[in-house]
DNA sequence: ACCTGAACACCGTTCAAGT
DNA sequence: ACCTGAACACCGTTCAAGT
């Protein structure tokens, strides 16, 4: 019976890349991606530091691995039958699910975008594009268009949430108000008040940039 | 004559909070915001890293001074009569000089905006935004969508900059294109070429998402 | 083939002490 | 008031050696 297995020669692997990925995915959802280091998923797997680089190139690979992993787990939604109604969807879809973990910013900018696990979210995306009336290649431009956006959206709400609670950043505001004085800045400093308010949910921005890229169709 | 100037107790200082962030933007200028270190800072200057402490609170700080200066730097353009086309120009302006430092985005996540060294680029903003139509409120929303498409594009921008030349991420690529096949993922298998080509500029998803915000003035 | 130990060349930050 | 020295508690990564 161990003929059929695939022997292979030299010292049995203790560690895996699976392994690894996996407790990495833990220690960065429990703490955050700054608690991310080579060195505390080698203590959790209790082996060397070392050990880690013979199944990942290095820390980047590994958080585009963990990146990946957050992709796969996007669930397929049922879709409504209008294409642009399909598109608010599908785009809410991806910036929630990636809204929920934080740490995928530091992430997206090293990699372009994320694996094969979500092409059928690219696919959807890009045929809502294409039903809307847009060609294949406008659809593609359209679809980088509102990639940047979301990245934005959620590089923003990213650092407000890692600003510690108590001292939100008073020095912009603060310093915005006073520099305004109404003569100069009258706008500025008629929505003083304002700049406390939440920003904008993801959804308004998305309809109005969806719907100048549409116009053109 | 010494009675004319400010007499304060204690030892002179020797640094500066602006020699500090001067020699720090040499740094990040020459070398990138890796390179930007306390202890290097403190190197260039001859003195210890924690006589850096006493100028600037920690090194998010030193970063958003960073920024800050950047900002400064802006200078007032020329505009156009039409509030549409100097909203355009505004936004270029804004983003040229942002991209100009890679760094920057870096810095963006983490402040909220900039100081007060550009109230007046925010001013012609609002301003231009009122002149379409919008009440001050939604300028302001409008002025934060624009801002999340554009911390967008620098943050994606950056990140292939970032990558070192030789391979540029070729796993993205070809994952995508291997798990794309032509049954369940046409429209993404027919882009396949495409996907080399370089991105939109950024002012097409600007005019896109222009277009959109004005729509309901 | 896989893993370890020791080392290299760093970090940010705190604390107590000097001038 | 401002700066220094020494230390704490870490990093990512390389190299040569062990099993």
């Amino acid at each position: 019976m161990s003929s059929a297995q695939e022997r292979r020669p030299g010292r049995p692997a203790r560690l895996s890349r699976d392994a690894i990925v996996g407790v990495a995915e833990r220690i960065v959802t429990a703490e955050g991606v700054a608690a991310l280091t080579i060195r505390r998923v080698a203590t959790e797997l209790d082996s060397s530091p070392m050990a880690i680089y013979r199944h990942v190139r290095d820390k980047g690979e590994l958080l585009a691995l963990l990146l990946d992993r957050a992709a796969a787990r996007v669930a397929r939604p049922r879709l409504p039958a209008s294409p642009r109604r399909r598109l608010l969807t599908l785009w809410r879809l991806l910036h929630d699910q990636l809204a929920e973990q934080p740490w995928v910013v530091e992430a997206l900018a090293r990699s372009d975008l994320m694996g094969s696990s979500i092409v059928w979210l690219l696919e959807a995306i890009l045929a809502a594009f294409v039903a809307c009336g847009l060609t294949p290649s406008q659809s593609l431009d359209a679809y980088r268009a509102v990639w940047r956006y979301t990245v934005g959206t959620l590089t923003l709400r990213h650092g407000a949430i890692r600003t510690p609670e108590g001292q939100r950043k008073p020095s912009f505001r603060r310093e915005v108000l006073a520099a305004a004085d109404p003569h100069s800045a009258p706008t500025v400093a008629g929505l003083a008040e304002s700049w406390d308010r939440p920003w904008p949910d993801y959804e308004s921005g998305l309809t109005a940039l969806l719907d100048g890229l549409l116009a053109h169709a």
